[in-house]
This record gives structure tokens, sequence and C-alpha cells, in this order.
DNA sequence: ATCTGGCTTATTTTT
DNA sequence: TAAGCCAGAT
């Protein structure tokens, strides 16, 4: 398309913006005083520079996040740029909407038409007004990590490629690296080895699996990046129009960006080459001319990073995009923030001192004024049960020292750790949540919903058609679906349009009502979400065609059909996507089902919005770095965990995990509890865990350890000795621990792990509503006696309030726990 | 076409 | 442990 219908197309749509006339430039006496009063003087620099390139290196907890907001504002308050101007990066939607919000807070309405968004909802947007230009449509869908796994899984097995060794996963890996690399099919096929026919094959599935994604007009998540670069490149005018309308980009957790955006950055800031000046009204967002024209300089960039958090070098980011930053952007400014807001000395020293053993990296040190603080707590348990009491009865200890719930959080390394929580969690009647945990839009009835909506939309989309084909059950199975694809073939139409000839498949009649059913279901959809009148949808369109799709094509019926107990949680999820696409028309009045879709693929967790208040949150480290917490659980620190033992084999691995701990350590403002596991736990058998390493890089000094790995396992009891109490004397640092510290029982004594395994079953008993009043004497399995104190809730939520003889007060879920009346 | 049971197998982090 | 795959029965 031209720019020039471009433009009269976006004209046509959304008014508004700034209500004043003073231009840009226009300069009042220092509008952003304000924005100034109580920063640091590194911070202030970071706020007021300006130049090309500006690099903060942010150590954790420094204020990045409140400097890069008050950038913004100052920009905006200054009439330095209008918010059309500014596209702020962040990593996350969640991490988005706040930095969207603190700059509304500063700065009011003037803050509407800035692109604050991710990486991949930026590109989208892009891509979504210039698809045309290389084979897609508007109407494009994103296919998240499982669509393209499932694609990749058919290819694999079309090509009999495990023969080769070549796994869906291995293959969806390697091709999503290549990707971040901007890597495609062709270039990676020119310095294959041609002589290694695993390597050929490989060759094979990139490109058919790039073909097909493309037949479907679909980008998958790696897509969305490399392809906007691509398209970047291959259409300089229009990577022109997106550097002039651009002045000011800034990036977040740029230590976290790959190759690929990389280069999306570094497009965006190259200098300008067009000469024309096109005033661009972009999406209705500028009404007046590009004052870019005027001064045709390359956009400035900002880029806030810590290399100590780099965590996601296993996916393709680089540190070496902030280690040479320097380089890329000659003459860039460096600022330094190193005084840290958040936490206590005493929790930063052992943050400190742990991410010190990295070498190969700029010695940076976290100080604080707020003054030493409480110690740092370890606990060893005997079991990852024994554990998850002890941090049961520390939030709750916490929770009567004042602290609420939704300031304490618990990480782990992996989510299958997240179980054994939960078990202690319920059973205490700890009210928790997990984050980022199971996801919402990755359940099965979900993604069915989300196919059929994609049928509709993206009729291109051979999978999602495929997928929905026999779902719920009528009877369409691999003869009738190969059937399907062939009369498609034959007759050069795409599979969805096959299904609106249903007796031409030379399928039973039983069959051919089944098709013809599902396609009359399709194109009455169709006829509400996308009229063929040309009419605008109306912004309900979305969830009355959901809930349409899912009612005539028998889906709910078969739940509700259904006696398998599940399916009754399968249809309130149903229920739930519905009020989100409801809640998606209340935001978005415009918005289409292409861009509730792409929202949906963008979104991780659906829960973002809901506010945690109240309840304790459990995550993996990964998720919880940007976060912060009063008081925070470091659970499991064990070898094999953390450093997680498959990172041992990869290069980099061991520092990188070192830094996930640095990360976790780092979240904690008062209170950091450190705690492992004797034993563990794993599918099934029970295997000795050892301390981590990391723990022996904490000064002994900072640790109060209530329960040391040398307590849990000195043969005689009660011997008190802190794992890292003393240390053998040679510096080596090869001999992880010293000889009179062998901190856990030789693998030849299984009486004791026996002992402690499974000191609580794993089973989930049901106690019915028993009937239990103030007043009453109980026993617990593991607390003793003890008198009931109250009974507050209800159902299934009932919970007792017990004064334990010899464990104390206790809050029990009478449904679940383990007790008995006396 | 669908259901069942028995088998194997894989267990890191996620926009 | 639990999910996923395959073969064989209905």
């Amino acid at each position: 398309m031209t720019d020039a219908s471009a433009a009269a197309q976006r004209a046509a749509s959304v008014p508004l913006i700034v209500g004043s006339d003073r231009g840009p430039g226009a300069v009042g006496a220092r509008p952003d005083e304000d924005l100034l009063a109580g920063l640091n003087p590194p911070q202030r620099e970071a706020v007021t520079y300006r130049g090309r390139a500006l690099l903060i290196v942010a150590g954790a907890g420094s204020g990045k996040t409140r400097v890069l907001t008050h950038r913004i504002a100052s920009l905006l308050r200054n009439r330095e740029a209008w918010p059309s101007q500014i596209l702020a990066i962040t990593f996350t939607n969640k991490a988005a909407g706040e930095m969207r919000e603190r700059v509304e807070h500063l700065v009011g309405d003037s803050a509407r038409g800035m692109w604050i968004s991710t990486f991949h909802s930026a590109c989208v947007r892009i891509l979504r007004r210039e698809a045309e230009q290389f084979g897609f449509t508007k109407s494009f869908t994103i296919y998240d990590s499982g669509d393209s796994r499932a694609l990749i899984k058919r290819l694999v097995k079309e090509h009999e490629a495990d023969a080769f060794g070549l796994t869906p996963a291995g293959v969806q890996s390697r091709i999503s690296k290549l990707k971040n690399e901007l890597a495609d099919a062709e270039s990676y096929a020119r310095q294959a080895n041609p002589n290694d026919p695993a390597e050929r094959i490989f060759v094979e599935l990139f490109g058919d699996y790039q073909r097909a994604l493309q037949r479907a007009n679909a980008f998958d998540f790696d897509d969305l990046i490399a392809q906007t670069v691509y398209l970047f490149r291959a259409f300089p005018h229009v990577a022109d129009v997106y550097r002039r309308r651009f002045r000011h980009i800034l990036v977040d957790e740029y230590q976290d960006t790959n190759h690929a955006q990389y280069a999306l950055i570094h497009e965006l800031t190259r200098p300008i080459a067009g000469e024309a000046r096109q005033p661009y009204a972009d999406s209705g967002m500028m009404i007046f001319d590009a004052p870019a024209a005027d001064a045709p300089e390359p956009a400035s960039l900002t880029v806030v990073g810590d290399s100590d958090q780099s965590i996601y070098a296993f996916r393709g980011a680089d540190i070496r995009n902030i280690t040479e930053f320097e380089r890329d952007y000659p003459g860039a400014k460096v600022v330094l923030l190193e005084q840290n807001y958040r936490s206590t000395q005493n929790i930063l020293s052992a943050a400190n001192a742990v991410i010190g053993n990295n070498f190969d990296r700029k010695d940076k040190k976290l100080w604080t004024d707020v003054g030493a603080g409480e110690k740092i707590v370890g606990f060893t348990g005997y079991s990852q049960h024994d554990e998850a009491q002890f941090v049961a009865d520390e939030v709750e200890a916490l929770r009567r020292g004042g602290i609420d719930y939704s300031q304490m959080a618990v990480f782990y390394r992996t989510n299958s750790q997240s179980r054994a929580l939960e078990e202690i969690f319920i059973r205490s009647a700890v009210p928790y949540r997990i984050m980022g945990g199971t996801k919402f839009y990755e359940r099965a009835e979900i993604k069915d919903a989300l196919a059929y909506l994609v049928a509709v939309a993206n009729p291109a989309d051979e999978m999602a058609v495929r997928r929905i084909l026999n779902r719920p059950r009528r009877g369409i199975g691999d003869v009738t679906e190969t059937a399907i694809a062939r009369y498609a073939a034959e007759e050069g139409i795409a599979f969805r349009d096959a299904l609106a000839n249903a007796s031409a498949l030379g399928v039973g009649p039983r069959i051919q009502a089944a098709v013809a059913q599902l396609d009359a279901v399709l194109v009455e959809a169709t006829e509400l979400m996308l009229p063929s009148s040309g009419e605008l949808a109306p912004p309900s369109a979305v969830a009355e065609g959901l809930q349409l799709l899912l009612g005539r094509s028998g889906y709910l019926d078969a739940l509700r059909m259904s006696k398998d107990a599940q399916d009754e949680a399968r249809l309130e999820n149903l229920d739930e996507l519905v009020a989100v696409a409801r809640e998606f028309a209340r935001n978005n009045p415009e918005g289409t089902v292409i861009d509730f879709l792409a929202e949906v693929a963008l979104v991780s967790d659906a829960d973002d919005l809901e506010d945690s208040s109240g309840s304790v949150s459990l995550m993996t480290l990964h998720t919880a770095k940007g976060l912060e917490y009063d008081a925070v659980f470091l659970t499991g620190v064990e070898e094999d965990l953390i450093p997680h033992r498959i990172s041992a084999g990869e290069p980099g691995g061991p520092q990188e995990e070192r830094r996930l701990f640095y990360v976790g350590i780092t979240r904690a403002r008062k209170r950091l509890y450190l705690s492992l596991a004797m034993t563990r736990a794993q599918f099934g058998e029970v295997s000795v865990a050892m301390p981590s390493r990391f723990l022996q890089e904490i000064p002994g000094d900072l640790v109060h350890w209530r329960q040391s790995p040398g307590d849990v396992n000195s043969r005689g009891g009660t011997q008190s000795r802190a794992l890292n109490a003393r240390r053998t004397g040679g510096g080596s640092g090869s001999g992880r621990y010293g000889d009179d510290l062998v901190p856990l029982p030789p693998r030849d004594r299984p009486g004791s792990i026996e002992k402690f395994a499974n000191r609580i079953p794993a089973k989930v008993r049901d106690n019915g509503d028993m009937a239990l009043a103030p007043g009453d004497r109980i026993r617990h399995d593991d607390f003793g006696e003890g008198r009931v104190d109250a009974v507050t809730g209800e159902g299934a939520k009932r919970v007792a309030h017990v004064r334990f003889d010899t464990a104390g007060p206790k809050k029990l879920l009478v449904k679940i726990a383990p007790i008995e009346r006396l």
C-alpha cells in the first residue's frame, strides 16, 4: 500500500491529542523540576541527559523504573517530544502496563498515544500495517509455542525425522535459536554440512515449517521480531516511516534482548535515509506535521539494564548487547545507578558476595543507607514437606508480626517444586497464589475455543481448522480429514473452504452432515464477527461470536453431558474466556476478532491485572525478576536445583544460575529466608540433596541458621554447625566443603532418609464436614494434641484455629487436615 | 471412529 | 509421578 493511502486510511480513525497549542520545543520555566525532586545525582543525570544514546546500568532496586518513567515524563513536560514520538519497550505486558500507569500519573492524559509495549506487541502493530508488503494479510494470526510445536510435530512425523535423532522439541528450539539470530532456512542451509543427513532433514523441516506458517498466514513468536527486521531491511522507505515517527526509543531490561531484538532497535535508530518528507498520520495519533522532518537525526536511544540480572541467555538473550553498547553507539553516555532503595545491607552484602564470584563482569557494588537489618535466616528440612512446613509456619509468624500476605513471596527454581508448598499451604490455611504457573491459555478447551475463532478470523490457518474438525466428537476421523485435504488440493482451494462442499468429499451421509453443520456454524459466526456487508461489527461481536461457536457446534453440550468431573471446570474456564472477550470489547470498542486473538496470544498470564492482595505469591525465580517483596523465601537451595543440573553442561550455565540466585536474593526488602531439604522426591523417587554451592558464597555472619545442614545430619543430633561457619584453609576454591563439613550423610544410610521421607502423606484426605466447635480437643498427625479456639469460614473452606500443646497456634483447613476429634 | 489399557518416557527457565 | 503414545478391541 502507498503511504498516501495509508495516511488517508488512518486519518479516518481516532481523533485526539494533547490539549495544548504549544509545539514541542517550547520552553517553560523548568516544567520538569518536580520530576527531579528526590532523585540522587546519577538518577537525575539519567533523567536529564540529552544525546543520541544513553546506557543506564541499573543495579537491582536502584530505582530504574522511576528513572525511566521520569525521563519520559520530562521529555513530555518540556515539550521535547509528543507522546506519539515515544516508543518504550519492556519485556512483559505487566511491566508495560505499570510503566504506562506511572507515566500517566506524572503527566496525565498527555501520556496517550505513546507506544509502551513489549517487543512482540510493537512488532504486531507494525506488521499488521505492513503485512501486505510481503505475502501476508492484515488478518494474520500468531502461533504460540504450543501451536508451533504441534506443527513441527506433524512435520517431523511426515519426514520420519525421528530416525535421525530429531525430536520435535529439539527442532523447535533450534529453529527458535536460529530465528533469534536472524537466520532463515536458506542462510542456514548454506553453512550447514550437506553430508550429514540429519542436517539435510533439519533444513527441510525448517523450510517446510516456514512455508507452512506463510500458507497459514501466521507468525510464530520469533517471527514477529525477525520478520519486522526483514521488513525494515527490505523496504527502507517503510523503515523510514517508523524512524521518522519514533524520536525517543527506550528499552527496559536490555540485558535480556536477543540478537533479533537488538537488530530491530538498531534499525529504528539508524539515520533516516529518505529525502522526501512525508507527514505521516499514524493511526491518527499525529495530527500535525512531524517535526522529525525538520530534524532528520536518528532517534535517541535509552537502554536500561543490569548484566548481573541476565537470566535468559538460554533463549538467546545476549549480554553483549549491553556490554558492547558503547561500541555500537559511539559517544554513548553511561550512567551507573548503585544506590539501592529496596533492601537492607545484610541482604545486599549477601547478594554482592554471591555475584562477585562471577568472573568477567564489571564490578558493581550495591549499597544502601537503611542499615543492616535482620539477618538472613537459613533452614534445612528433612524433606521438601518439612521445608514447606517451615515456610508456612514462618509466613504465619511474619503475618502476626504485621507483614501482609501480599508482601511475602516464595521462590523456587522449577515449577514442579510448587507442589509440596501448595500441599502444605492448603493444609495450613495459608492463602497463596501461584504466579505464571499453568497457563489459562494453554488449557485444551481454551485452545479449542480460540481455534474456532481463528478458523473464522484467519481461514488460511489450516492447523486451527484441523484442530476443531472433531472437537467436539462428530465422527470426523483421520479418513475424513484426509479426504478433505485431498479434495482441497484437487480443487486448489483452502482446507477451510473444502468444508463448504461436504457432498463432494466422498464420505458417508452422516459424516457429510457433520461437516456441513460445522461449516454452517463457521459461516454464521463469520457473518456476525466480520459482516460481509463491510459494516463494522459491534464491539460485542467477539464475545457473541464465541458463544455462538461454542454453543452451536455442540462443544458446550458435550462438556455438559460429560461425567468427567474436570469438564465442569472446563465449562467455567470457557465462561471466563467469554468474560475476557467482553472485557476486551470494553477496553477496545473498535477491536476485531483479529485484535482479540493477538492480545490473547501475547498476554501470558491472564491474571496479570488481578491484584494478588491477601495472598502469598509463589513463583519461579525467573518470574520473580522485576518484583519485590518485604519477605522472600528462596527454597530448594540445593545442588542440581540451583544451579540446575542441566546448566552444568552448558557454557556459561553455572554463571547464569548464579545470576538467577542473585535475582532471587535482591527481590527481598526486609527479610530473606534461604531454605533447602536434605532429601527431595523427584518423579516418584526420593534422592539425597546437597546444599547449593551458592550458600557457601554468602559470608557466614550474615546468616542465622535455624537448622543448618550440619544439624540435620550430624550423627548425635544437636551439634549446631552452620554450613558456612568454617571453610577449608586453602583458597583454591576447588573443594566444595571442608573435610569437617560434610553436609549430608553418606548414601549408605538409607535408614535416616526413609525415616523422614514421607512424614507427610502425599494424599489429601477428606474429613467431610467434621463437626468441630471451640473448646474441642483434637489430635493432629504432625502437631499432636491441641484445643480448638475458633472455627471460621464455610463449607470446604472452614478453618479451625487450634492452639496445640507443643506446636503452638495453627490455622487448619478442617476438610483436609489430618486431625481427629478426641 | 473411539475407547482402553499398558507401555514408555521425560522431566528448566518463557515473551 | 504423570503425560503421552501405541496397539488392539469394540
